[in-house]
DNA sequence: TACAATGATTGTTT
DNA sequence: AAACAATCATTGTA
């Protein structure tokens, strides 16, 4: 590729060198026609090449001196110039362009985004943030873990800038070297401005290339403390009891369609300091796992049936008795609903020993309320045996191929009056 | 330490 | 898009 440049820099060099201390027949180009001579005149330069190492630094420099000095050095070396200008440039031109490297790019931005690279105090709030919401969890029991997350970002952060800072500390450092060297040397041998630019580019290049392989591996390292720290899954709690107890009131007291709407999701999950999507993560595996295995689940099913029957017969009596409001706790409009659907509600429940009885038709309350009455009726009656319990619910509640009654959530039919209030009412104490 | 319970994830189904 | 089913990984307990 470069072999003619590199040939003729040998060449002049040794020629241009030479030149003071070439034979005289060299210098006034006579004695280039005898063969002899010639043969004569090579063996001589190879002799000043040969020794060359012996001469002094003073006699250098004296020789670089004076070949500075000769008069024809000027227009000599501009055509060197010239003429390795034109061939280097059109053999390295092609290759100048140098597009994004989609890879170190997509480097930058991951490092951007995690607030590893960026501005310091923001990135890593906002990398922290965006790992609560990866993480999904509440963000209130989890800060510590977060500030031992940000303890290690940063840790990493601040290593990354050393190394980062390190090597283009010894970028530049080795820059200005290679361009005092090329301009020192510029002056013996044809070296064009131009092309220590190109060369200073091409150590950018190498040294970019390591700054990549930094970045590479700080990505990793970012990777896997994100796993290490951030997988849900890893650092899973379990809920607390309170949470517990309200999922498994609403669960159980909605046991014939246990399908909360997304505002009875979002209720509950301020009630548990929970997400949202927590709660349907609870409901699908309590879903499932209550299917599953019905009898498992049954002494728990008693509990907070009776735990709800009890209010809703303390609810009940307070209305019959003085017809007022309700209690603080729920709405009025939803104790005066509860109330006034009372009787439909021990309708719904002598119907439920027929086939007649349709979940879907019925408001979500009456519908809780039966659900709850169930169990009520499962205890009063001395039915305590997990059998006879099962066939209280289950026939009801899960049809043949073990799901639930494709019936409409309450959300779709009966969202105006089922909603947060409900849900309050249903789960409160 | 083994095992059950449990919250979360993943892939599939509806 | 939500639910289901299987599975994972952790937590709690005997």
């Amino acid at each position: 590729m470069d072999e003619q440049p590199r040939l003729m820099h040998s060449h002049t060099g040794v020629g241009m060198a030479g030149h003071p201390g070439l034979p005289q027949h060299m210098q006034d180009g006579t004695g280039g026609s005898d063969g002899d001579g010639r043969k004569q005149d090579i063996g001589d330069i190879l002799q000043q090449i040969m020794t060359i190492t012996d001469q002094s630094l003073d006699e250098a420099q004296a020789r670089k001196h004076a070949l500075n000095c000769h008069r024809m050095k000027p227009a000599l070396f501009n055509v060197l110039c010239e003429i390795k200008e034109k061939t280097v440039l059109s053999i390295r031109g092609a290759q100048e362009e140098e597009p994004p490297d989609p890879q170190l790019m997509r480097l930058d931005n991951m490092l951007l985004a995690e607030g590893v690279s960026g501005p310091e105090k923001g990135g890593g709030s906002a990398a922290a943030a965006a790992a609560a919401a990866a993480s999904g969890g509440a963000g209130a029991d989890n800060s510590a873990e977060h500030s031992d997350y940000r303890a290690k970002l940063s840790q990493i952060r601040q290593i990354y800038h050393t190394e980062l800072e390190k090597y283009e500390q010894a970028c530049n450092e080795f820059t200005t070297h290679v361009m005092n060297l090329l301009r020192e040397q510029s002056r013996t041998r044809p070296i064009s401005p131009k092309e220590i630019e190109r060369m200073v580019s091409i150590i950018h290049r190498k040294f970019s290339s390591i700054q990549m392989q930094l970045k590479q591996s700080t990505c990793e390292a970012v990777m896997i403390l994100r796993s290490r720290f951030l997988d849900a899954r890893r650092k899973r709690r379990n809920f607390n009891k309170q949470a517990t107890e309200i999922l498994n009131e609403y669960f159980y007291s909605h046991l014939s369609n246990p399908y909360p709407s997304e505002e009875a999701k979002e209720e509950l999950a301020k009630k548990c300091a929970i997400t949202v999507a927590q709660v349907s993560n609870w409901f699908g595996n309590k879903r499932i796992r209550y299917k599953k295995n019905i009898g498992k689940f049954q002494e728990e099913a008693n509990m907070y049936a009776a735990r709800t029957a009890v209010n809703a017969a303390n609810a009940s009596s307070h209305g019959s008795q003085a017809n007022s409001p309700s209690t603080p706790n729920s709405a009025g409009s939803a104790g005066s609903f509860n109330m006034s659907n009372s009787g439909d509600l021990f309708m719904s429940v002598q119907s439920l020993n027929g086939d007649s009885y349709q979940g879907a038709q019925v408001g979500a309350n009456v519908q809780s309320q039966v659900d709850t009455l169930r169990h009520v009726i499962s205890q009063t009656g001395g039915y305590s045996e997990g059998l006879t319990a099962n066939q209280m619910y289950s026939p009801q509640g899960i049809n043949a191929n073990g799901g639930w009654p494709d019936a409409p959530t309450p959300s779709s039919v009966t969202s105006p009056t089922e909603g947060p209030g409900s849900v309050h009412s249903d789960t409160s104490n």
